[in-house]
DNA sequence: TGAAATGTTGGGGCG
DNA sequence: ACGCCCCAACATTTC
């Protein structure tokens, strides 16, 4: 039989998700009030195909790994399961005689679906499950005035800015008072998130810039403080230099709270601006939170409905040729082959390869998302769907379809040195700055010179800019005149 | 968090 | 000296 649920002394599961850290964890304060039992449970099932990608899955069995340690010096273990979470959590809060299963919000409609079911399957035993918001705002409170979802980011920017400063960060417990682990658990090898044996080593690169796990997000937030914080402005936009705070997987991940960078920020010593300048991004992803919450369909369907007129025209070769950086774009071909190389995309190039693959191309921008979402490590579903709709026009306060960027302009204004280019494609890094971006136009003696064979050792173009941009706009014009 | 096309202005070359 | 034209530089509009 199982122990009571309700008496004061039982104990609590502390369900870990996104949440992987310590400090500022609302739920873990709330478990740890009496006897706790952490757990992680991999549910690929729940998650359909927004389960956790490739590269998702190497950062979580690094983060798991850390949590796991710095849950032993807190005198407890993590439990780790694998399988349909709707399932293991109820039976397991019945096994140890839990009242209540403490966990941190999700915002992914297939989690919420599911936290649904879980609190009423706990609540027919008596028990309860508690979900812990850790949002900078949670989605249902920041409104209009007439009481609907922000669909505009600045009005909603300045709502959030208006609340002011988020509660402080709640300090990490001294100890645990752990619970003995019913069996069951599996060890973390077995979840087997690492590239499986046959496979090539594709992460091997990825510890070279990561790691994992709340230190890292620590350090990582501590680096971008003294080194880029106060150079932000500019420096976020340079993806050759250290300016932008790559956080985002931490963030992702929840070793570090969007409330813990806030406070970290507003107390450093860089000018207000630049502060303002990077909170606003973290508002961004706040805001894209906000949206799939109120949206659900984000990450399928088109917010505009007009779009789902648009004249994708689905090309495997060309989409191919994006994923592995052999577009002919320079600038393009850096960002997809860092993608590959870390796992991870500096902003400014994310938003100039899917400009390419979306409008270019005219590739449907589920098939970009659906990429991204195996290759970042810090995919996250709504920063994911809203970033891509944002890019294809159809989302909210999304960039105008027209602006296309030219990826040659982007790379000469943004990397005029060229540091990025050369770091990612290796066989153009003896040409000089004047066509490093436009290798195509360098008179033949300078390409000689600089080892490029045209067609051989790099692309030419996938398609020529003017052409590419010229037929976008027509297919515009073709949505438009079919959705009437 | 575009880029290209089109419009306007004013300095300077030139007959 | 003057008017004309060219065109760079900047501004505005359009996609």
């Amino acid at each position: 039989m199982s122990a009571s649920p309700s008496s004061s002394a039982s104990p609590a599961i502390l369900w870990f998700r996104n949440d992987l850290r310590l400090e500022d964890n609302a739920a873990l304060h709330a478990a740890s009030e009496g006897k706790t039992l952490p757990v992680y449970v991999l549910d690929d099932e729940a998650a359909g195909r927004w389960a956790v990608g490739a590269a998702g899955r190497w950062w979580l069995h690094h983060s798991l790994k850390a949590l796991a340690e710095a849950l032993r010096r807190l005198g407890s273990g993590l439990l780790l399961l694998r399988g349909r979470a709707e399932t293991l959590i109820p039976q397991l809060a019945r096994e140890i005689g839990a009242a209540a299963v403490h966990a941190a919000t999700l915002a992914a409609p297939w989690a919420r679906q599911r936290d649904a079911a879980i609190a009423k399957a706990l609540q027919a035993g008596g028990r309860r499950l508690e979900l812990h918001d850790s949002s900078l705002v949670r989605p249902d409170v920041v409104v209009t005035g007439q009481g609907k979802p922000y669909s505009v980011y600045t009005p909603f920017a300045r709502a959030v800015m208006k609340l002011g400063d988020p509660p402080p960060p709640i300090p990490a417990p001294r100890r645990l008072d752990g619970v003995k682990a019913p069996t069951g658990g599996i060890s973390l090898d077995d979840l087997a998130l690492l590239p499986r044996r046959p496979e090539p080593d594709w992460a091997a690169g990825f510890s070279s810039l990561w790691q994992p796990g709340e230190a890292g997000a620590r350090d990582q937030l501590q680096r971008f403080l003294n080194d880029a914080l106060a150079e932000y402005p500019d420096g976020r936009n340079r993806p050759g230099e250290d300016g932008s705070s790559r956080l985002s997987p931490h963030l992702h991940w929840g070793e570090i709270s969007a409330r813990q960078v806030w406070h970290a920020v507003r107390e450093s010593e860089a000018p207000a601006s630049a502060a303002d300048t990077f909170l606003k991004e973290i508002i961004w992803r706040e805001f894209s939170h906000n949206i799939l919450w109120h949206h659900p369909g984000l990450p399928e369907a088109p917010l505009r409905p007009e779009y789902t007129q648009f004249p994708y025209n689905r090309n495997i070769e060309a989409q191919r040729a994006w994923q592995r950086g052999r577009t002919g774009y320079p600038i393009v071909d850096a960002g997809m082959r860092q993608l590959w190389r870390l796992g991870w995309m500096h902003n400014r190039v994310r938003m100039i390869v899917a400009s390419l693959f979306v409008k270019h191309l005219l590739q449907p921008w589920q098939d970009g998302e659906a990429w991204f979402w195996d290759t970042l490590v810090d995919a996250d579903l709504g920063n994911n769907s809203f970033n891509w709709q944002w890019v294809a026009g159809s989302g909210a306060d999304a960039s105008p379809f027209f602006r296309i960027f030219n990826p040659v302009l982007q790379g000469e204004k943004f990397d005029p040195k060229g540091e990025y280019v050369r770091t990612f494609v290796p066989e153009l890094a003896q040409l000089p700055d004047r066509w490093l971006h436009r290798p195509w136009e360098a008179p033949a003696e300078v390409l000689r010179e600089a080892g490029v064979t045209l067609g051989e050792t790099y692309p030419e173009p996938i398609v020529d800019h003017a052409t590419g941009r010229a037929r976008a706009l027509e297919a515009l014009a073709a949505m438009k005149a079919r959705a009437g």
